[in-house]
DNA sequence: TAGAATGAGTTGCGAACGCAAGCTATTTGG
DNA sequence: CCAAATAGCTTGCGTTCGCAACTCATTCTA
């Protein structure tokens, strides 16, 4: 089911509207399957449902994002939970990746406090009561629910944690990850400051590209998740910057 | 059909779970029309659609005590509106009579900028491009998705506004407004701090009740805003506190 | 290892939905 | 003052939905 799952969701982020008909017949089950598999996806913020048709949410969403390279992302998250133990205080920024790890967490931990700048991950998590959440203040970015902006550094220095997971759009040899959005970027700084080390959690993909806006956090401990089709050509690059790489 | 709608929600308020046909024979109108009645209540947030069914959304969220008293709650949203030119910076808190009013002001003015501690009123004019939200950071509270706590107070400190727009659960002779929760009496005290004038928005209906908790504002300017059913009773004790009065 | 329990899928059916066309008042404008 | 436009509602029709009953593997378990 999972395996129909992914299928399901690269078919709607091509096509962004497809009918539930089409859907049923193009995996071979019945429309009340499909109506099912479906509705789990709406469940998990990964599609929308209209009468008779499945669509993806606002590219921009955090929710249209996710449904992209699903399954890699989910091994990311997963693996990154390991990281987290029962009881912990962790920071978590707005990427996609993020996102899904504060779910798996939600899922499977108890106790925890996330502090994050993303209004999507606060309401994301919403329905468990093992996570307790600290929204960061800052301006409102309309189409990404984040927080960026002065304020965000401001409430940031409140804290100190020993782990903050991020997302990154790119990376550059010999300048490290960068961001698409420069706002966000900045908010990342401001959360770096108060986190002891950063975790990049990111799909092998990104390797390829390159945002605008350099992240630029020198000194930091940094590390990073990714799955396994990362061409060696980056891994190495991503040693000589002294970066650890692990295989989700 | 704003008069329908208000029957409407007053039944869903009552009975949490509506069966459409019902409703539609109740009302005497074909259930085509009370789907698209229906599904317009829905686009403002103030009930749930399921096959077949309109249901309130849980009363701790916004979208559940907004339709309780929707048409006082939206003349006071309206008459508040008022008081914010184009271009203003306000402050807005968590109430369901808050939250109206952003909704009114996203609609009707330009260019404006709101300061609040409620992620809800943030997306709930998500769509707007004419106000551009602050939130406050602090903790998430899970059912209303307000931020509470000592962040609340580090953020409002970084402005100051002319008019904070607030709401209230109750009123008591000689004590002044009380709210129901402590944790959000705080964040009012930590965003009145931050501007010159607190405007109160509440139903009339509250000034029999009693919250736990005095929200406490001494010697700030207060006003209140409610609709016309208040008794002469509350009147006088509102205008011996040198509250003044408005009504919607 | 037989038998129960579980999970994933299907079929069938009545009720609900979206859409388009049509009806009837009220408003608008020349 | 009458014709055209508009708003609010209904009817009709084909499609989709939710639910319950059923099939068929797979997994426990005694």
């Amino acid at each position: 089911m999972a395996k129909r799952d992914s299928t399901i969701l690269q078919i709607v982020t091509d096509q962004k509207r497809v009918e539930v008909a089409y859907l049923a017949e193009r995996l071979g089950v019945s429309t009340v399957t499909m109506r099912k598999d479906l509705d789990a996806l709406q469940e998990k913020g990964l599609i929308l449902r209209e009468h008779g048709y499945a669509m993806l949410a606002n590219p921009n969403d955090v929710g249209g994002r996710l449904a992209y390279h699903y399954d890699e992302k989910l091994l990311i998250a997963r693996r990154a939970s390991e990281l987290v133990p029962d009881g912990a205080t962790i920071m978590v920024e707005s990427g996609s990746c993020c996102a899904l790890l504060a779910r798996v967490l939600a899922d499977t931990k108890k106790n925890l406090t996330i502090i994050t700048n993303s209004a999507f991950i606060a309401s994301y998590v919403r329905d468990s009561a093992q996570v307790s959440c600290t929204l960061l203040g800052g301006t409102y970015q309309r189409d990404s629910q984040v927080m960026v902006g002065p304020l965000v550094r401001t409430c940031a220095q409140e804290f100190y944690v020993d782990r903050l997971f991020i997302g990154a759009d790119g990376w550059i040899d010999g300048v490290g990850f960068t961001n698409a959005d420069q706002m966000r970027a900045d908010a990342v700084r401001s959360m770096a400051a108060s986190a002891s080390e950063v975790v990049v959690l990111t799909e092998s993909e990104k390797f390829g590209q390159r945002g605008a806006i350099p992240m630029r956090l020198p000194g930091k401990q940094m590390s990073v998740i990714t799955d396994g089709n990362i061409p060696d050509e980056w891994r190495q690059s991503l040693a000589r910057s002294g970066v650890s790489v692990t295989i989700a």
